[in-house]
DNA sequence: GAGTGGTCTAGACCACAGC
DNA sequence: CTGTGGTCTAGACCACTCT
């Protein structure tokens, strides 16, 4: 329809964006409808208006429950928020939840360059060693099993960040290279191992004081507080993959969650941001 | 079949637990199932069986798509995963979403209780002050401004775990009384002012060295590692009710977080646990 | 093959926001 | 009033899991 309340074009999302979907796609056409839009979404400012579900219907000759379900897909990846009389509108990139990209865990090379800062990393030991308890109880190994044990740090900006050490089962991960983990990422190389992807992960964050070989590989005084991140990775069947334990350095970054109670509903939401102070 | 839980024959939870809904009432329908699904859940143990869709259809007389949505809002509260061509069950505690009350925004006395601990609250100063810098920009209101300031500790199985300073503005909240929040809660009290509830909060999780005075009221050494909280809780209409900063024992309490990439969807949840180690 | 959830259609009525 | 999202119906086909 023509004669809308004047807008600056910069706050709108037109429906011209959305191109005609594919019928062969394997995506569904939720998802495609989705994946458009957030994509729109990203050049625009929080507040911008995205077309409304009859809008979408009408262009692309869907049911009225795809379109909503496209523009809550959106919602829960925390991209929008929706209203109801108003309508659907860019959230606040704050609130955006940690990774965007479908069936891909985020990792910490990840956060910070979504948090717009460079990042490096550096492999300090890659060798095969036999499972400690705790690595072996969280693998759902035996003690004293082959594992890999690789050692890293992430450097962002020129400033050591993130020091993180994991441990893998050799007998679910039979080779790792450590010029291959240095080209791209530990979890790109488990992605091109047939059925070693990671799908979920548990994590933990608490404080901690920095151990001593944490505080000279980042730089840190002795005592200096940081975030020590237990993580363990899953595979699509829930078998443990990755086990590691990582130290973030304390007054640089942080967790950041948003609590929604909207719609009788809590939501949440969380991103590994600069820390406030 | 591996799973992290073995699963009995009597691990199911049978329709017979759906009563009938209510017509006049103003809960949708499929949150009246999902609210009688998820009280039947906190019975349960991880891995038990939901009633399938058609269970649930025909048993209450809805459409297939009303069953959907009811068990999907339980899988967006984490309290069950679905698993197509298996069916629905009840996830691990861990992974559920911090509250599950619906409208409410978890406190820590809350999350504290979720993990199995009593808690103690007790209110050190309440008064009126004029707002720092820091405050009145979080708030919204201009620097000098009257606002709460209220300073409670939070004491839980006997040790005093979280030691928080709010501010309110003295314009959103009038009146605030120390025997009504020690009596109940801080927000359980804002509740009961019309417009002040809040709906949504925003928190940032950092590690940090407990200043002073948090050291000495927190029972810890000088440079002791603590989580260092900052929250600016909202109102329905995204005007800010709340400015806190808390400082919790960092040995003692965690982040947890759930990332899970299954179904080419990043989920994320994250609840106050016991820190491991 | 039978049962499950994943997706989709083509309608419908409602509550809420803004004019 | 119109336009928005919230909810609901009564069907349908599909992919996946298990037997």
């Amino acid at each position: 329809m023509e004669g809308r309340t004047p807008m600056k074009d910069d706050d709108v999302i037109g429906v011209e964006v959305l191109q005609d979907l594919d019928p062969d796609s394997p995506v569904s056409r939720y998802r495609q409808i989705a994946d458009q839009l957030a994509a729109a979404v990203l050049d625009r400012r929080p507040g911008a208006r995205l077309p409304s579900e009859y809008e979408i219907l009408n262009r692309l000759g869907v049911s009225r429950a795809t379109a909503t379900q496209a523009l809550r897909d959106l919602e829960q990846r925390g991209l929008v928020t929706r209203r109801q009389g108003k309508g659907t509108f860019v959230a606040d990139p704050d609130r955006a939840i940690r990774s965007n990209r479908p069936g891909v865990l985020p990792s910490f090379s990840e956060d910070l360059r979504a948090a717009g800062r460079t990042t490096r990393e550096r492999v300090i030991a890659l060798e095969i060693a036999s499972a400690p308890a705790d690595v072996a109880a969280a693998l759902g190994i035996g003690k004293g099993d082959d594992v890999w044990s690789l050692e890293r740090i992430i450097v962002s900006d020129d400033q050591p960040v993130v020091h993180l050490t994991s441990w893998l089962s050799c007998a679910t991960v039979p080779a790792l290279s450590r010029s291959a983990v240095e080209a791209t990422s530990l979890y790109e190389q488990l992605s091109q191992i047939e059925g070693s992807r990671p799908c979920s992960a548990d994590e933990q964050w608490s404080a901690a004081v920095a151990p001593p070989t944490t505080a000279t590989v980042l730089d840190v005084g002795r005592n200096a507080p940081v975030m020590r991140v237990v993580r363990t990775a899953y595979l699509h069947d829930e078998r443990p993959v990755e086990y590691a334990i990582a130290y973030v350095r304390g007054e640089t970054f942080a967790v950041s969650i948003h609590i929604d109670a909207h719609q009788h509903r809590s939501r949440l939401l969380a991103s590994l941001t600069k820390a406030a102070g």
